[in-house]
DNA sequence: ACGTAAACGGAACTGCGGATTCCGTTTAAG
DNA sequence: CTTAAACGGAATCCGCAGTTCCGTTTACGT
């Protein structure tokens, strides 16, 4: 690959740095600014609904904008995908914070679920990661134990049947994703129907579970894979 | 397409179509007879794991057999595929009668859903149909009156919430499917937990769905499509 | 054992879709 | 009004997978 860094190059996280010695940085120009705003929501929609498979023309067509446009801000098309996920990781973060703040502890697991399946890109990118590097293992390790808090006190709550694990809310989003391809564009009834009834699986009354949930390790690995 | 009809030539219908007059049929040499076999298997399991996406390179390699043989046999990727699905359904109608014939009340719409998943290819096709034509809704549109009966029974006999329908169902075994690709081969422990737990989910006890399933007709449009 | 039609393997061909590049034109901004 | 920055999208390039072709091998009837 033989090809300046994407996140040296990629403008978005131009604000953030503070000082680049050598390189100047110059704002962008006003339309150039809004075109960015539109590719990465075009970007975020097409990669959400096909995953890394969506074309660079078809994302370039719903944001409006020549393919060439695209390139201008990222060298690559996997520089795009992984802006997008990186947003959709900020936003699960955000999700995760919010329900551990502002949820009675009876309804946090659920409710994070719910709140996950809402936002189309975020499960996507939860579930399907860039088909690159080890990034998405270290996210998802990373946020294991704020997930592992909720489910905890849920549990405690003594709404959630105390031997699910963390990786059984990570499979589900992914069940969830698979109905609504199959059946509408996300968020759709169908796919909340088959939500209520895994929910209704995941509550204390059912007999015991018998097959050992997956480790956050291995699940994030698994991730990293497909 | 200037080709002539796949079932004409398919000679794995030959046993089978009693007398065609013009055209002499003479049986297959013993070898093309053992490869046809290799064939058909690898087919069903590569076609099992990647959908009709499998190249036909990959299944020639499973097959320990060169590209050429495969086309000799069936002259066009479709040709194959047409086989291996209508297996595959002739397999479904199989488990289905059994389960009637056979499994108590309580238990057949459980063990329903237990013995399709068991068996990947069976499943993989029920939920992944050929990408051309209608056959596949027809077939479902058949074999709904009987899955209707499972599902009455078990709802009868009090095990399974009464608020679930067929088509519950078959959107469950999409979603082991996806978690299957996710976790490992199908069939894996992974996959069989969450199948635990949405079984949990279609028992009685838990609060009553708010949101209308499909039916019959519509997830079949929708299986045809995808 | 021998001849022949049937099978075989797999290299070569082809078409297609999609990422990336290029360049003439348009536009914001000083 | 000048000019660097942006833009669009046609053209290019490339790899992949379905399909074809043909020289070689093999089963089987005589």
């Amino acid at each position: 690959m033989t090809r300046r860094s994407a996140t040296a190059s990629n403008p978005i996280l131009r604000p953030i740095s503070g000082v680049l010695s050598d390189e100047e940085i110059r704002p962008l120009r006003r339309d150039a600014e809004v075109n960015l705003g539109r590719i990465l929501c075009a970007a975020r929609d097409v990669f959400a609904e096909h995953g890394y498979d969506a074309s660079m023309e078809a994302i370039a067509g719903r944001a409006d904008v020549g393919v060439g446009t695209l390139y201008r801000r990222f060298p690559t098309k996997a520089d795009l995908f992984n802006a997008v996920v990186l947003a959709a990781r900020e936003r699960v973060r955000q999700i995760t914070e919010d329900v551990l703040a502002n949820v009675s502890p009876d309804e946090a697991a659920f409710e994070f679920i719910r709140r996950c399946i809402a936002v189309p890109s975020v499960w996507r990118a939860t579930i399907s990661p860039p088909p690159w590097g080890s990034t998405h293992r270290i996210w998802l390790t990373q946020l294991a134990p704020l997930l592992d808090d909720i489910v905890d006190r849920t549990k405690d709550a003594g709404t959630l049947r105390i031997d699910v694990e963390v990786t059984d809310i990570v499979i589900l989003l992914k069940a969830v994703r698979a109905i609504a391809d199959l059946c509408d564009t996300p968020g759709s009834k169908p796919s909340l129907r088959f939500l209520e009834i895994t929910l209704d699986g995941l509550r204390p009354g059912a007999p015991a579970l018998v097959h050992p949930p997956l480790s956050v390790g291995q699940l994030a690995r698994r991730l990293d894979q497909r």
